[in-house]
DNA sequence: GCTACTAGAAGAATCGATTCTTGTAAATCG
DNA sequence: CGATTTACAAGAATCGATTCTTCTAGTAGC
């Protein structure tokens, strides 16, 4: 329970053992020459006094901390902690933490910086990875003034090419999503997106947009805030499922909507797959273990943070990044709710 | 795209503001005494330069980075990225995220540092949490070695009292759910543990062992590494249920083990609740959408995370720390594994 | 025997801030 | 009108490392 006595500095050591500052770091970090029997002592010395460099200290001379941040834009709009079905997020940051590592750096999830009390710390690190971010995001114009590497996940609406991003091939996604509907026996197809302004809800619209209009469908689309989670998803399925001209099939960008959707449907007696076919674009635990399972496009998470860290710490080292190569390359995978088949299928994009 | 053009510094804004370094922080940090028109003048400066004071450099004069760092030891032995089902895990960084945010901290996620691999920024936080540590934990040695305060969420169970820690109910809570099996009419209760020297499975098994022999009930333990996830459930059921005296209650300390457990009864014909109750130790959201839903205990994890934050940061701002009231209370969440009522019924500790 | 080199280690500058001390005008006071 | 404040700002030390430069013996070369 001791917290006092101040740690040991390359000073305690350096007295200690006898030798300069100098010296100190040179034994420690085999740099120099020192001779062996120094080097010896400094070692013992240093261990004594359970002596750690200070990673400040170190990081400023070197100007680099070791540490990437992590600022996941949708969870700014979640107000309360982590609701069940964020899935993607913290299997996004699980990942990212273990990419990181693997390259010496640790993983700092941080809060938007462009906000009045954001903690210092949030721009320490040395370079930063920004999950989703919105239409003109301010964080992604912050970074770029400051000048810390970034790169983004999904790209912002609005400034498509300004930033290095992992683009997520969202349209073609959503065409992967709603050819599968077509194909399953559904012919009124709608599209119930987020309300956050990022690439995500944005190029899903348009995919479903164009994709509705080369079929001859008309189009239906309700938003519903990400927020709102399987209570959003039921109330959307009650408004459009008593509507004129109810739906056959719905494709629901969030796994919540989706299982809310469903929820809704058999509160309205309406069957899923048998009367409504649905399709989640995310995809939760709680697709796949609800009862029917819901067919969900995986957006694989893990494999996405793994790319972008990478593609970050290569920015970092100053070493050139190939854009256009990092596709994540999501995957249908077909569950009860679009079919009565047993088991899993997969449809690779 | 641009990373080059470093970082502009203090002294870029003195010297094109025309004042002193000390004017430039004394005016951006509101301390000190400069004319109104200085610090207008000096403000614009830093503005238009994209001035950002260097979060290391402060750090290094103030002592104090603003940020805690998160082990969580139980993700060191799970070698892939984050199974599904490690609910629990996820759910606390994301927690102690957001609660270190409230502080002005940022987190950050660690690997272990004594690994010889260990990132040096590993060690450069202002203060730790250490989830559920292992017997003798080498890293709770380290850090009170290195003087780095921390906080253990679960206590070594070779040294209960010797860190300050969150300590969790283990034992009690265990009551809770066998206590819980033998309402529900079991009569024959296995326990089905992991396999990592942590408090949790130390204390539950202490627990087990008590109630059972209080019960007259013979003791039947059997351990699963937990990275087998939701077949090693499977197999123990296998092994159990197949047994001379099979079990009629069993308490899986991990969900994915519970989840196992209950499909491994069924390819035997062994029906959950009618034939055999189950009760998961950790409520994971596999718990909650599979068929039959399983009871299980929340061990609060959100509530838990900033719970130890704040104790953590107390602990840096020395203040004093109760550790006595710090309990999460946990709470059975009754499902279907153990009875056939609809809805969930709650049981508090 | 004297220069040239090398090994080993010390000295000093540096990274970018904060903070303690000092200095210099103008303003106030008795 | 001389002595003190006061307001404002500059100067210098400091945090704890790394790194570039310099110094000093001892050894080798001729």
């Amino acid at each position: 329970m001791s917290i006092d006595a101040a740690r040991p500095t390359i000073n305690d050591v350096a007295e200690r053992a006898g030798v300069s500052r100098t010296t100190v770091s040179n034994a420690l970090n085999g740099k120099g020459t020192i001779g062996a029997e120094t080097i010896e002592r400094v070692k013992r010395v240093a261990d004594e006094l359970g002596y750690e460099p200070n990673a400040m200290a170190r990081g400023l001379r070197q100007s680099k901390l070791g540490v990437i941040s992590l600022l996941i834009r949708p969870l700014e709009s979640l107000d309360t902690a982590m609701p069940e079905g964020v899935d993607y997020f913290l299997r996004f940051a699980g990942s990212a933490a273990l990419a990181a590592m693997d390259h010496g750096y640790s993983l700092m999830l941080i809060s938007d910086p462009t906000k009045p009390g954001a903690p210092p710390s949030s721009l320490a690190a040395d370079g930063c990875l920004v999950e989703a971010p919105i239409r003109n995001d301010p964080a992604l114009t912050l970074l770029d003034r400051k000048r810390i590497p970034f790169v983004a996940v999904g790209v912002d609406p609005a400034r498509a090419d300004a930033f290095p991003a992992i683009a997520q091939q969202t349209e073609r996604d959503t065409r992967l999503a709603l050819d599968h509907l077509l194909d399953a026996g559904a012919r009124r197809v709608a599209l119930v997106t987020g309300t956050d302004e990022n690439s995500w809800n944005a190029h899903a619209r348009r995919g479903y947009e164009q994709w509705a209009a080369e079929h001859g469908i008309e189009p239906m689309i309700r938003a519903r805030d990400e927020t709102s989670g399987v209570d959003g998803g039921r109330t959307v399925a009650h408004e459009l499922l008593t509507g004129d001209a109810p739906p056959d099939g719905v494709y629901c960008l969030t796994g919540r909507h989706a299982a809310g959707f469903v929820a809704g449907a058999r509160e309205l007696g309406v069957g899923v797959p048998d009367d409504l076919l649905v399709v989640a674009g995310s995809d939760a635990v709680m697709n796949r273990t609800s009862t029917p399972t819901i067919t969900a496009l995986d957006l694989r998470p893990v494999e996405t943070a793994r790319l972008a860290v990478d593609a970050l710490i290569r920015l970092l080292d100053g070493e050139p990044v190939d854009w256009s190569s990092l596709d994540p390359a999501s995957e249908l995978v077909v569950r009860d709710s679009t079919s009565r088949r047993n088991g899993d299928a997969a449809v690779t994009a």
